[in-house]
DNA sequence: CCGAGTGTTCGATGAACATCTTACAGTCTC
DNA sequence: GAGACTGTAAGATGTTCATCGAACACTCGG
């Protein structure tokens, strides 16, 4: 009997923040690193709920990898949901644009990120 | 005869670099500073060439100061000429503009920085 | 020419922060 | 239950960066 894969797990659910309370600076601090613009950008090519965090092709390990999904996490800028032994991630993209409207634009623009 | 105040004296000019140069690392480094979003804030809230350095209510020194100017010419942020023993300043803001839409605008919204 | 005012540069300090390694906690399959 | 897989937590490390104090350079007014 294959169990389905349920989002209320035994595991700590991630904490998150709402956009609508996220500071400018902390909106700021958080795309202002270029492994998590990368991240966002592999998000938004992906459908909802369909990227778990390994992924990912992000240049760093899984503890630092974890580290800035919580700063995301945080900034109000990505919602994840345990699916079995994966966390799955969701760009909040209304979300954080009715917050700071332009920069989720800015940062998946075609603008060189370095 | 007061001699009047000219951009070409002997000082070092300050080196700018031309916002269309500008990558988004380093536009959103530079602006994820509250120090550096208070003075794109007061700066924008004067007329070109009327702000010297000193003359900003910022609670760092002025070798820090000079610094956060320092950054903001290198993201394309901020134009500065000579006069006389001031360095005035110039917010570019269509240039900016053309280059990171929307970006200028969030920074100079209402919402809280802290 | 001296002194006050303005801003930059240098060296040092301290605090964040991004990263890694290791260890641990779940989940799933066999 | 054993083992593979996924992600988090804790501790250590190294780097970046914001800041300061002091010294220096330039401008202007007596």
């Amino acid at each position: 009997m294959p169990k389905q894969a349920e989002s209320g797990g035994h595991r700590a659910a991630p904490v998150h923040t709402d956009p609508a309370e996220v500071s400018l600076l902390t909106a700021l601090s958080a795309v202002a690193d270029p492994v998590r613009i990368q991240l966002i950008r592999e998000l938004a090519g992906s459908a909802a709920w369909t990227r778990s965090c390994g992924s990912f092709d992000v240049p760093v390990g899984k503890a630092a990898l974890s580290h800035h999904f919580t700063v995301l996490r945080g900034a109000g800028l990505v919602e994840q949901r345990d699916e079995g032994p994966r966390r799955v991630n969701r760009l909040r993209r209304e979300e954080f644009d009715a917050r700071f409207p332009g920069l989720l634009a800015l940062v998946l623009g075609d603008v060189a990120v370095d």
